[in-house]
DNA sequence: AAAGCTTTGATAATTATTTGACAACTTATT
DNA sequence: AATAAGTTGTCAAATAATTATCAAAGCTTT
């Protein structure tokens, strides 16, 4: 409807504001101005009233956003007012760990299968999921309206899986393997390089070390 | 030495240039330009170079950029030159995750212990490393000269252990809580919100399923 | 219900980042 | 050895993102 372009960085942004109201919520609060709340997350004001704004604005003048109505409608951009179906292709140390993170089913992402090519793998439970074969992604997909594909593999497999999975007609890929994805317009892909983020650190921590030592 | 502020935009590019190269130098490629290298990372050629030159240009004109030495200067940009001390902190599914992902170690990179609350866990083999109990953590970061914790513990305690190993001189720490970490200045904290970024593609697809479908 | 206080939404100014253009230099070719 | 082709480093221009400012509007108090 309204196709307003929100830049990236705005996005990036929504999660977090999410984060502090949803604990501003449990705690209580039910009004919070932009003053307050960038003092609690330290941005400017400026910074979250604009970003708001992107969105029509949720605010009040005079009176500041109330707590519960922001959090649920920065909730329902972030797509989480409906349930998403993910599956997890790679049931290695990280596969797992992100199956057991019950955390995400909380915000209506529920994980529906978990695969792997490895045949000892295969009819192991990993939680209340059973690892199936990598033959039966496709029919999987299909059958239970998957709208996330979680890639949990080395690099050296990911790429094929990846164009299996946007063949099967699959939007959205969260991406843990090491490499780029390079999918047709149309699809997101949202990369999680761990190595790439450590490496930042990494590099900070050594600038550091030269600068001020 | 020479202090000159490098954008964080900048920084953020460095690990995946590093990333390329390394594929590069792996298929034996000796040069490259700006230009080639532009069109494989889908980037602009000018980028590349403007973000090469923020540290002094590691190209010759007329020729391009070599490709090993690049990526050792990249390396070296990013710290990965010398080896890197860290402890895990919570010995959950992604604590144990990160402990068997080797890859790190490959980049210098080494974990040296990894720490729990639960007294079930303690003791127990982790890859290399054993369980210890939380009470030891300063002793050990002293001890074995720790540069980096990873706090993979939930939110509720992940800011107590914060202050704690802040207290012991850490100066660098990689949080996959799902929190903000409050650190002195001097101290940096690179944040991995496994959540923050589900939520990111979860607003991607659902702002694309209301425009276009 | 009026007056003063607060706070947003919007606009403008500033700052940061990205892209484009080209001189200077290197390599390759004739 | 001279010329042509290729490529960087740098500067300038354009675009994007952030911050500051303030009028307009809603609250709160008397």
């Amino acid at each position: 409807m309204d196709s307003k372009i929100i830049s990236p960085a705005v996005i990036g942004r929504l999660p977090r504001y999410y984060r502090y109201l949803g604990d501003l919520k449990d705690e209580g609060v039910e009004r919070i101005s932009s003053q307050e709340l960038s003092e609690l997350m330290k941005v400017t004001a400026s910074q979250i009233r604009q970003d708001f704004n992107n969105f029509g604005g949720f605010g009040q003048q005079g009176y500041g956003y109330n707590v519960e109505y922001l959090y649920n409608e920065i909730g329902k951009l972030l797509g989480l007012h409906e349930n998403h179906h993910l599956i997890i292709i790679g049931a290695g140390n990280l596969g797992r760990a992100l199956t057991n993170y019950s955390n995400f089913e909380n915000r209506g992402f529920i994980f529906e299968g978990i695969f792997d090519q490895n045949p000892a793998l295969i009819g192991k439970k990993i939680g209340e999921l059973t690892v199936m074969p990598m033959e039966e992604i496709e029919s999987f997909i299909l059958a239970h309206s998957i709208d996330i594909v979680v890639i949990a593999i080395p690099k050296t497999g990911a790429v094929a899986v990846a164009d299996r999975v946007v063949n099967c007609g699959i939007k959205a890929i969260w991406n843990f393997a090491h490499t780029d994805l390079n999918v047709p317009d149309g699809v997101v892909v949202e990369n999680v390089h761990l190595s790439d983020s450590l490496m930042k650190l990494s590099y900070t921590l050594s600038t550091k070390n030269n600068s001020v030592d």
